[in-house]
Parts: structure tokens; sequence; C-alpha cells
DNA sequence: ACGTGTTACTAACTCGTGTTAATTATCGCG
DNA sequence: CGCGATAATTAACACGAGTTAGTAACACGT
């Protein structure tokens, strides 16, 4: 019932100048010249008040929401398991908090639900945005990018000219099927982390591919499944792959959580883990490291990639000089027990 | 380059017409009278320039931001692993998509971090908040409660006069307890899903309590240990439980993640699951149904407790009459392998 | 011709802040 | 004592919308 909204009006009565002049102190413009008795006055008067200035006024006439969209692109299924969601929050709250502003989230299931975040900026709601996931409407980025709005995405984006942070998937796979080469595998499969449109999955099964060929080993179609995100693909396509004709001493799983469903099914075969089967994961889920066998797999560093979105975002906003615009972040093979290469 | 703007005065124009006209147009005024081809003509020149209005000028005079503030209080660390983060953002959204209002999503790591929240009301950023987690400052909660700002609460707080939503825990973790001593174990033990500060965790272990008095068995502290929130702590309290004298037949771990520890911790002392140890979870974490043995756990229906807050928060900041503020969903018992209740 | 009502619209004020340009107090110095 | 320079402060406008109160145009009845 209260109601009682202090006004930067109360601030200047309470401290006896003008509106302006508690502006001025309160902002710190520096090119003006207030007296230090006058400052600590009206700093005082607002402590007292617990004076906040009104957002949505001084955004209007400062032209700065002072907060960032951040823009989840996919089916809501996919987003309520979508492990890296948190770790992304996280970074990015890091990188706003440091800078006074607001995290702003939203999520566009379907293509023709563009209207979302193109109002978002329209609306001038947020000063800038990341769009998380490589799926985006066209007419969106265009308007975006016409109007050289802020924006960075994270994942991959085929020849645009946005700002964007990723990890070499190419590479981080290779390296997880060299691993296993290393180890003595010969007759290695692979299932996906999703479907051939997302180009994560097929960079991954990229490096795949070129790992097999560098150590002069045949690459096989019929070795390869493409998962979907979840377990139970996972679980699916391994069956699928045991019901072969030739099977594998490894695979390689482009993401932890579908190797969860491979483990089952492997299990279920009665086979065991790394003894009749090694196992490379991707990702480094949180959890990956307390199953059984511990999951041997490629790290990504989620809140990393978050951070330097967030970072290259303010910078956009701030209108600092971009020169390197596609980062890529270093990944990591974390070794545990799913391919044998350490003891308990 | 562009920055071209497009206000209510160049649709106004463009239709003929005065700006105060396009408002009532646009927002449907009821108690004002515009002819049928006037009302036409704006629609379309507002279509045509691609016009949405200014939030921070539309805010600034109707006093509401159009949106609504979710807050997780929690250390960081634990915010990466929250997997109910994902379920909790996507109800929400349901909820503010339907509304028109937008998400803004922040973390309050530390108590002496009050101001965060605090600061996104008294600057008007917000219409309402949802808090998330059980622990609060408590100058920051009399700010809300002295103003009546539009607050629900996700989790229990005692006594304290908020809205809340959250599930009936100890009735919950009664029947977990009680499926085990349906199914013929006499000696079950407890593993906590949080330290005791935490209402929820005591909650469980009431109600862990409550099935084996109603049973007439015995309680044990000894039987009991702490555990605080991930599989590492899981798999720790696990290891003392099997160090100790008597070996339980059955464990009850009041978290799904926690659970996850455990399960390695048994399987590492060559122990089986159902066989010689069975296990419920709690909380239902999506991967449950896929870790071998698959979990029998207690369903936690977190989406439909965002919805169910949203919903709540909204009637709250539209001025419906609330009745019944404290809102307690029901769980449910799923039941999967780990008890030995059902066949693969 | 004159009230009376209704319809269709608009001028002018408001919200709370940042900022420019102008105004007043203060000081140094010949 | 006076005069310019400079320090300290403020009046007034802008931002882009919503909204109240008021006006102009027109019809109708007597």
């Amino acid at each position: 019932m209260p109601q009682k909204r202090v006004t930067s009006l109360d601030v200047a009565k309470r401290a006896g100048v003008s509106r302006t002049t508690v502006s001025f102190v309160l902002n710190k413009t520096s090119h003006q010249q207030i007296s230090p008795e006058t400052v600590l006055r009206v700093q005082q008067a607002a402590e007292e008040l617990g004076y906040v200035p009104d957002e949505s006024a001084r955004a209007l006439v400062s032209r700065r929401a002072q907060s960032i969209g951040l823009i989840f692109s996919r089916p809501t299924v996919r987003i309520s398991s979508d492990i890296f969601l948190n770790q992304v929050v996280v970074g990015l709250l890091d990188v706003v908090h440091a800078n006074q502003m607001r995290l702003l989230l939203d999520v566009v299931e379907d293509l023709d639900e563009k209207n979302t975040y193109v109002n978002l900026v329209k609306s001038r709601r947020v000063d800038g945005i990341i769009l998380n996931g490589p799926r985006f409407d066209e007419q969106a980025l265009d308007y975006l990018a016409e109007n050289d709005f802020p924006t960075v995405i994270m994942g991959s984006l085929p020849q645009s000219h946005f700002c964007s942070v990723d990890v070499d998937n190419v590479a981080a796979a290779r390296t997880a099927v060299e691993h296993l080469i290393h180890l003595g595998h010969r007759q290695i499969a692979c299932i996906t982390n999703a479907q051939a449109p997302f180009t994560a999955a097929i960079h991954r099964l990229t490096g795949y591919r070129q790992a097999l060929e560098n150590a002069g080993l045949p690459y096989s179609a019929d070795q390869v499944r493409f998962g979907n995100f979840d377990p139970q693909s996972g679980y699916t396509q391994m069956k699928s792959l045991l019901a072969g004709p030739v099977r594998p001493t490894a695979v390689f799983v482009a993401s932890d959580v579908v190797a969860y469903g491979a483990i089952s099914a492997i299990h279920e075969h009665g086979l065991s883990i790394p003894g009749d089967i090694a196992l490379v994961g991707f990702d480094d889920v949180p959890m990956s490291n307390f199953i059984s066998p511990s999951l041997t797999t490629i790290r990504l560093p989620a809140t990393e990639l978050a951070v330097k979105a967030g970072e290259l975002l303010l910078d956009l906003i701030q209108g600092k000089p971009q020169e390197p615009c596609q980062v890529l972040l270093p990944t990591e093979l974390i070794i545990r027990q799913s391919c044998g290469g350490k003891p308990s």
C-alpha cells in the first residue's frame, strides 16, 4: 500500500539542491564540477531514502535498456533437457553483473515465431542479443544484420558475418577418435549427437572421418548412426550397431547424454565397458564423472563460451573495434574409465 | 547504420491522423470510438512501417515493466548443476508468453548481495518476482512484504505470508519409503538430498521417519546420512553406510543426482542393484530412466510448479483476489528397476 | 435559429530521468 | 573597487508513449 516511490526530486529536495545536481552527482558526470560537500549531501540523501533510479525513464532518455537478451532457439523438449543451459546462464550472468546490466531470457521454438526476438529488438528492451543454437529464421537474422544490431551467435552459422563463439568440433572429434586409435582400436563406430542438418553433428562426424583417414583406416557408412540429443536415441542406435554384421571394439558417441543410452544398450547385451567395447563421449556433462564406468569424453567449455560471448557482445554494444569476430575456444580430452585408459 | 527507429508519430503521419488516435487504435482503447476506416488505415500504416512501441516509454507512463523476474538463490556451483532450472524456465516462459510479458533471470549467490533483486524491484524493471530456493535474505524479503510487491516463492519458507508453490515433501518421501517397506525391506537407510538447514531436506527426512514409524520399524540415526546435492556426496555417504556395522537392504536417496553417486559406490563394492540393495530416488531427473538400473523415484513436477507459480504471480500483479496462496502440487511414484518392482 | 447529443478526433499534460545552455556566486588581481 | 574568469548550480527541453479533457462536425427535434 505504501507505493511511496522515491524519485530523484525527493532526493533533490532533501539535499536542498536541484534535480539536475542530483543527476550529476549520482552519475558522476565528469566535466561538471560539484563541490565536495554538496556531493556528500546528495549521496547521503539518496542513501537515506533508498533511492534507485527508474530504469524505464533512464532507458527512455539514454537509449540504453541496460540489458541483453539470451535466445535459445530449439524445441521446448530439447530445452528442458539441455544440460548446458545452466552453465551458459551462469557464465553470462557473470559478465552481465560486472557491467551493471540485466539478462532477459527467451526461447523461440519454431521458425515462424521469429517475431519474439525481433520485437525484443524493436521495442528497445535489449541492447544486444546472444543467439544460442544454430538454426535461425533467415528474415529475423537479416533484420539484425541490416541494422547491425549487436549480436553474437553461440554455435556456428555457416557463411554469416555475425560474431560467433564456438569450439572446433572437427578437431575435438578427431582428438577423441585418435585416442581410441592410439589405444589400439581398429573397428571404431560412431553415433552422432544429432541429425544431419545440425552443423555441429556434421563437424563431429567429419572429425571422426578425418581421424580414421589419417590412420589409414577405412571409413564405412554402416558403422555410423545418427543420434538425436537424448539417451533414448543412443540406446536405439547402439542396439542397431550391435545387430550389425561386424561388432565394433570402440564407439565414438558425439554426445555424453546420447552415450548414456548407448551404455544401457551395451550392458543389456551382456557386454562390458571397456572390456568388450570402449566408449568416448563428447560434452563432459557434469554427471559423466559419476556414472559407471565414468566416461572418457571431450570437455566442452560451456561457461567459458558464454563468458566470451557476453564479452564480445558488450564490446559490440559499446562500439569497441571488433577484429577477430569468430572465436573458437579449445576443448580438452578428459580420460576416465570408459576406454580403459586409466584404472579406477 | 540506418537507426531509423519508427515512432508512433511516423505511423500517425502516414495514416494522416494524430498520435493519440494511433495509440487508441493500437491499444484498442474500448470506450473510444474510431471509425472503421480510420482503424484500418492506422493498422495498415503501422504494419507497413513495422512499428513496435518503445517499451521503455510505455513502461514509464503505464507503470508496468511488462516483465517478471525469476531469481535463483544459491551458490553458482549449484546452479550449474541444477537440473530443474531448465524446466522452471520453460514452464515460466509459457505463462509469460501467453501474457505478452518477458522473463528476466537473475541469480543471487550470497546473502549480502540482497541488493540484486531489491534493485530490480525499486528500479521498476519487473512487475513481480518468483523466488526459487528457500534461503533468502531477511531484509530483502521484508522489503517485498512491506510494499506488498507481487512475489511467489518456489519452495517452502516457514511461517511467511508469501504466496508459494511446492510439493508435499513429507508425504512424497513417505510414499517412497512405504514402497520399499511393501517390497519387504526392513533395514532401510536414508541419504538426504542436502544438509540440515534446507527445509526440503528436513521434510524428506521426516517423511522417511514417518514411514518407518507407521510400519513399526525402528528409526536409527546411524542409518541416516546427509547428501549435498551432487553425485560426489552420494558416493561418499553411501561408502560410509556400507562401512557401517549393519548393511541396509534398501536405501532411500532423497535426490536422483545424489543417488547416481550412491549407485557408483554400491557397484564399486561389488554389490548389485536391486539384488543386494534396492534404491529409491527423488526428483525424477530426465536421465533417471536411462541409467542402469533405471531408477525408481518420485517425480517432481518442476514445469507444472513453474507454471502454477507464474499464474499465481500474474494474478497478484493484476490484483486478482488470492485465496489459497500456499499451493502444494502432487508427486508421483515412478516405479522402474532399481527396487526390483518391475522387470526389464 | 437554437439547444442537445453523438461521433470522431486531437491538444496538452504526464511519467522520471539525462543533458545542454544559461544563470548566478566566488575568486584573483591590477 | 571593478572586472573578467571560473566554479557551482539550475531552468528548460527531450525521450516516446498513454490518457484526460476538450473541440469540431454533424444530425435531429422544435
